[in-house]
DNA sequence: GCTCTTGAATAAGTAGTACTTTTGGGTTTC
DNA sequence: GAAACCCAAAAGTACTACTTATTCAAGAGC
């Protein structure tokens, strides 16, 4: 949806309203935007029907399109989460993210240790020690490559579509965490171990055990970000 | 946006898509929609662009409007949720949504032992002591209205605006429950004191006692549903 | 007989106009 | 001061014209 000129409308303006270039309660003309944009009004028409379904603006005849406040807006919109992550406001949206990971990483790990299939749990496995092998080279660059793989890999193993979808946005924590310098300048051993963990755990099929092991990798990596955000 | 009429064609399509209507890979034509609708080209553009950036569907021309497989969707649109809801495979959406459930709110009720203000602690408090009540009278309606409320409030306590807006779904995944004779017939004393705990511990600020007595409402919540969906 | 090129049909994309409807605010009346 | 009225402002809907992208079928060449 990207594509094309609604699309570029669509992130340009959908991108200012996140970054507050048009702060809640303002009013805009749909032909002021055609100007703006130098598109037609199909097209200008087109990209605030999004954003009206995306819920950051209201249309009304008469009164034009209003800007909402955060809290009207879909927040789970992957365009939402990617507009939050370019703003001057990122970290609010990256600590909102984390906390989000936190919470549903150690419950999908458990549903992954009941579902995931042996290819699922093998290849776990694998990431886990590609991971500690990455670890050890001190390979930041590969080793955050890997990193990513198996929490999405976690989350999808879960069967639940919806964290199997959140995997979109794990990839985004764990950069922007290493943007902001939030990551240990080397991989803990223990931390790796923990992967480790967790990849036994669901491969022998143990919930219990594959939701703790998470839950300590998140904690874990909550309060490094806690030390180092405003 | 669901007012006028590319609303209407929104609605009506995106159940539909859904619902399986229009399975994946199934090829819409613009000029197709418009006759089935009886609308104009520009509503139906409208309604299209908005199914797009749900990721329901994709449009290249020459080709036309290809449905897209669930894997694609945006799960977390209030609309695909509702939609999701509405349709034959509703039982799926309330697991997938129950999972998610479980894995936020002890969370968020951790992070409300930390952030909640003292009105929303109070308030929290009141509604806990209302549950009991409402049990004690066995008014299974009012019980209803007043555990939904405690746990929106409970999210939105948390701080965290993610959370917060899974408050929306809280109602559906409650009152689904409900629907399917997931609730026990009258409200254990047992997950009422819970309650009271998740609400004593927000307000003493003990972030730990608050996720501990929300894990067991929303694990034993859990296993109900378990023994009773397909 | 297979491969490559070409051209046309198909379908969406974009621009723009005309008309309708809704709504809010200013003015007038009581 | 309140109610009614009117009009301007702005969106909503329909429609036409033209452009662009893409796919597929047919023909040519080897």
């Amino acid at each position: 949806m990207t594509s094309g000129l609604p699309g570029q409308v669509l992130d340009q303006l959908g991108a200012a309203i996140v970054n507050g270039e048009y702060p809640p309660g303002a009013v805009l003309r749909t032909e002021e935007l055609e100007r703006a944009f130098a598109v037609s009004r199909t097209v200008a028409r087109e990209a605030l029907r999004v954003l009206e379904a995306m819920r950051l603006v209201t249309s009304r005849r008469r009164v034009g399109i209003t800007v909402q406040p955060l809290a009207a807006w879909n927040l789970y919109d992957p365009l939402v989460i990617r507009w939050r992550l370019a703003c001057e406001a990122r970290a609010d949206q990256l600590r909102s993210l984390s906390e989000l990971r936190s919470a549903t990483e150690p419950v999908a790990a458990a549903l992954a240790a009941r579902r995931a299939t042996p290819e699922q749990a093998g290849e776990l496995t694998v990431l886990a020690v590609n991971l500690r092998a990455t670890a050890k080279a001190r390979d930041l660059d590969a080793f955050l490559v890997h990193d990513i793989a198996f929490h999405r890999l976690v989350l999808a193993a879960s069967g639940n579509e919806m964290f199997t979808q959140l995997g979109d946005v794990v990839g985004e924590v764990l950069t922007g965490r290493t943007h902001y310098h939030l990551m240990p300048e080397e991989p803990q051993p223990a931390a790796v171990r923990l992967h480790i963990e967790v990849a036994e755990a669901i491969a022998a099929g143990a919930p219990d055990r594959a939701e703790a092991a998470m839950r300590a990798i998140v904690t874990q990596a909550m309060e490094e970000m806690e030390l180092g955000l405003p």
